[in-house]
DNA sequence: TAATTTTATTTGCAGATACAAATATATCGA
DNA sequence: TCGATATATTTGTATCTGCAAATAAAATTA
């Protein structure tokens, strides 16, 4: 194996990256990263319980509930009781959670353009093609866990 | 902005799914990730300052520091002084962090396998190329950057 | 070569993270 | 409907993280 082909380590490496490129414009803002991450989870999708933002952050779900009290802190976000289940917790965005979203998503839109200013519209779209596929191709992997689902 | 299809985002969802992947097989060897990433540094890349270490695996110096610490009690690493610098620390891996590497590599190459099985060789390469150039993509982006080179 | 500045690493500290246990509410079965 | 079980979230706790300050060893300058 070498390092510098291995896919893990190239993905790896440029997630890291973006992080640092669009840290200092959340700096500004008071954001951190993790909290970017739930910031545009719920203006795109609107509100969430802890469960379902913690699948679509990636975040870990008891880190994300201390996470999301910092969050209410600042008034980015406020916690109020799921109507169908009481079980759950629904976050929604505050006016000042929204507009600091709506703030720094063009930020987060011209890292991206700046990172592939050099890639032609066929280049673009077959990378993003290929990693919704590698994505794809991690699921269900392995003999151990398809044992398990059959028995 | 569309979450789906935003770059960072598809970039960093597949870094977790492959550190969630992967770090069973390092578990069982009492591994963690940022100790993964130390030893296949120093496996490919021979011995390394913590300095290097530190650009090489991305992981913060302080951090870095301890996490060193935590692999000579291991016994997977050992700290020396450097030859040319003394200031620096040198870096090696010892007989059982060779081994435990070695133990772990075919299970990290058989991850991208896995992940791979439906590429065609040419969509291999050219994925491994789009990442490298988006990578190259980002190196010295923006106007504040260059102001402050220039200046 | 002694004093000053620069570079490499470690450590103090405050806060973030994740596992496991606790809590709160819902659903199921008798 | 009551008790048992399942699900959603929070909290206790030990550990990890990263900034800034401290330490250690060059390199530079007077």
């Amino acid at each position: 194996m070498e390092l510098g082909t291995y896919l893990p380590y190239l993905v790896n490496r440029l997630g890291q990256r973006f992080v640092a490129e669009i840290a200092p414009a959340l700096a500004e803002a008071g954001i951190d990263v993790q909290m970017w991450r739930v910031l545009i989870a719920l203006y795109q999708r609107g509100d969430r319980s802890v469960g379902a933002l913690a699948d679509l952050t990636s975040i870990n779900i008891s880190t994300l509930s201390r996470l999301i009290g910092r969050m209410e802190k600042q008034d980015l976000v406020e916690r109020g009781r799921g109507d169908a289940d009481g079980r759950s917790v629904v976050i929604r965005l505050t006016g000042k959670g929204r507009a600091a979203t709506k703030a720094i998503l063009p930020k987060a839109v011209a890292l991206e353009a700046d990172a592939t200013a050099d890639f032609s519209e066929a280049e673009l779209a077959m990378l993003r093609q290929l990693l919704v596929k590698l994505y794809a191709g991690l699921d269900g992997r392995g003999a151990e866990r398809e044992d398990r689902l059959a028995g």
